[in-house]
DNA sequence: TAAAATTATGGCAACGATACCAATCCACAT
DNA sequence: ATGTGGATTGGTATCGTTGCCATAATTTTA
């Protein structure tokens, strides 16, 4: 079959210079903004263009001026919902300021530095990183000149570095004060892996809140990476013991409806025996049966706010790096109880009544 | 402050070279595999460029070979888990062939054809293509001698396209198939837009299985995009009515859910009253309050095929376009009944007994 | 109307790699 | 010793664009 006819070659500027009459350095500044050239030969070009089906080579421009127009996006937890709105957000933000987002998978056994080697071979603009990564790699980028923000989590290991975060330490004060002001006396914290920023400073804001009322101690678990299956068998475990905690915080709307499925199926009613709290709102903590509570990011803010340092680091304006920081808002529904049961120091048994009808069973 | 202390530049293959004491010509040769190059040489070449920290710059590379690497891909669902899912599996399997992901945000309000449009400009070697798309758009690459690859969809509007779906024929027929089997008798569906390809088959099928058994007419509703919140709103005015279905084959997992909760917001119970079945076994069909029977797409086989498409398209291989369809399997969990009721043609009243406790209220 | 200031345009080189060809090199057979 | 063939290597042109400079066209000002 003739598969192509007299092999067309994809048109470049000198065929479109040729047809409009002009130079290839006309063509090229009918395509760049601000470009110093008349509105007539613009249109010339313009229409050449369109009948040959001519684009700018992006490869070719990048090589030329040095600036990709590509932005790695470093992603590890590929089954949480929250991931997949902030993909979203993030690659409209980049679209409307002219970027292109590179999605790198770093899940499991691929290895990071290899695949981070990769795409750093397309000079990208930029690495946003959503997960803790090796330090080396972090390394190779600065000595390529390639800014890494972090979103959602906060690079401790190195002093002043850029990011986007929920005020993670102020979403689990939050929650802490959320669970004692409903009366619970015995809260327990589930986290991810122990060591990311996500679980360190969410824990911590919540140590702060219950030592604030005298709670010193409290049960603490790490679910390893924050999917529901591996969250739901930590959570049993958790939950097998005695001197059970009366309410859970948990690190992340996934692990939260895990730990919901854990307590109902040990026999806990929620929220009254057990009381729930995640981060993120994600669309699963709306629904009817799980309907938990909840502190949400604001994602939408975050990520304009990520397009906001890209295009700083891109003008090459050096503003001094640092980690922004978002406030979350507490979402209360039915997975922690809705009126506060003996609010005051008092500790006593809060299994007397649960107020509203459990929804779980 | 001194920012950057002499202008070190980035090296390229020209001060490898140097330091090594060959020719640029070698260095490449160093980078690539199979090339004609001796170990001696080649060890040399890759220390000095560790020395330097030398990377190959892929857009030279691409502009000169005219092999981007990149791969696009268009989503447009993004609140969907099974997206995120395929977009793990896909980026890993591409990862390992050497190529890059890039992602395309095509939802609501963007424009899909201005996104698509700037990144032809990176000369994508594919563009994978996830929800319906606007047919020049499809025209438009094909001129660029870009292949459009649809994932877990079908494009319908063009004769021979490529692609890798599941086989949504059967699937709807499988479900069907379960429905009746468990003595369900006035079984309804509701897609999501009444025109796409996913819509379409799995209702084709469906519709076919229930024909076969005599049942030719069957209540159908369409609740637009696939999300949790319209599926709900849209669910919930389908079961306003009287005449209710006493089961509902969802176009997926995400409307399942939302198909369960107005279900029991109406009073209904579930499996007895009314049974759910959905499409993509989403992790949230696993947990304990909804189990959804479901038929679970086999992504990795799938991703697998995808890659090896691209694989061939890039070397050139002119393979016949065809689309892949991949066999479901259909996974029983507690949305449906457990055992059949009244197996046989009789289509009496399955309200007497619900043989498993509904775990929904 | 002429000079000065501004704006548009064209030409050339360069971005950093690889394709291609010619020139070596080496081992081995003659 | 010499030729043959295959594996390495170097040199040069090129991919398609834009930066830069010089010149041409246009407008503004004197």
């Amino acid at each position: 079959m003739a598969e192509r006819r007299e092999r067309s070659r994809i048109p470049n500027a000198q065929d479109v210079a040729k047809l409009a009459g002009v130079s290839p350095s006309t063509v090229s500044r009918a395509f760049v903004n601000d470009a110093s050239i008349s509105a007539h030969k613009k249109a010339r070009v313009l229409e050449a263009a369109g009948k040959l089906g001519y684009r700018p080579n992006a490869m070719a421009r990048s090589l030329r001026t040095r600036k990709s127009r590509l932005v790695g996006i470093l992603l590890e937890e590929f089954t949480n919902p929250f991931f997949l709105r902030t993909l979203e957000l993030l690659t409209r933000e980049l679209q409307k300021a002219g970027l292109h987002a590179i999605v790198v998978n770093a899940s499991h056994d691929i290895s990071v530095a290899e695949a981070i080697d990769l795409i750093i071979q397309f000079r990208i603009n930029a690495l946003i990183v959503s997960s803790d990564i090796p330090l080396n790699v972090e390394f190779e980028c600065s000595k390529m000149d390639i800014p890494v923000v972090s979103f959602a989590r906060t690079e401790r290991r190195i002093p002043n570095s850029t990011g986007i975060c929920l005020d993670d330490y102020s979403a689990g004060y939050a929650a802490a004060r959320h669970l004692l002001e409903k009366g619970y006396r015995r809260p327990g914290f589930v986290g991810g892996f122990p060591d990311v920023s996500v679980t360190v400073d969410r824990c911590a804001g919540f140590r702060e809140r219950l030592a604030e009322s005298g709670i010193r101690q409290f049960a603490t678990t790490f679910v390893g990476d924050n999917t529901y299956d591996t969250g739901l068998a930590a959570c049993r475990e958790f939950l097998a013991g005695s001197d059970l905690p009366d309410s859970l915080f948990c690190v992340n709307d996934q692990v939260a409806v895990a730990a919901i499925d854990a307590s109902v199926e040990r026999g806990l009613s929620v929220p009254g025996d057990i009381g729930v709290i995640g981060v993120d709102d994600i669309w699963v903590t709306r629904t009817r049966s799980y309907s938990v509570t909840t502190i949400t990011q604001p994602l939408e803010a975050m990520s304009e706010a990520m397009a906001a340092v890209l295009a700083d680091h891109n003008s090459g304006s050096a503003r001094p790096r640092q980690t922004l920081r978002f406030e979350g808002r507490l979402v209360e529904r039915d997975s922690t109880r809705r009126d506060a049961a003996a609010s005051g120091a008092d500790p006593g048994p809060a299994d007397s009544a649960a107020p509203t009808p459990s929804p779980y069973q």
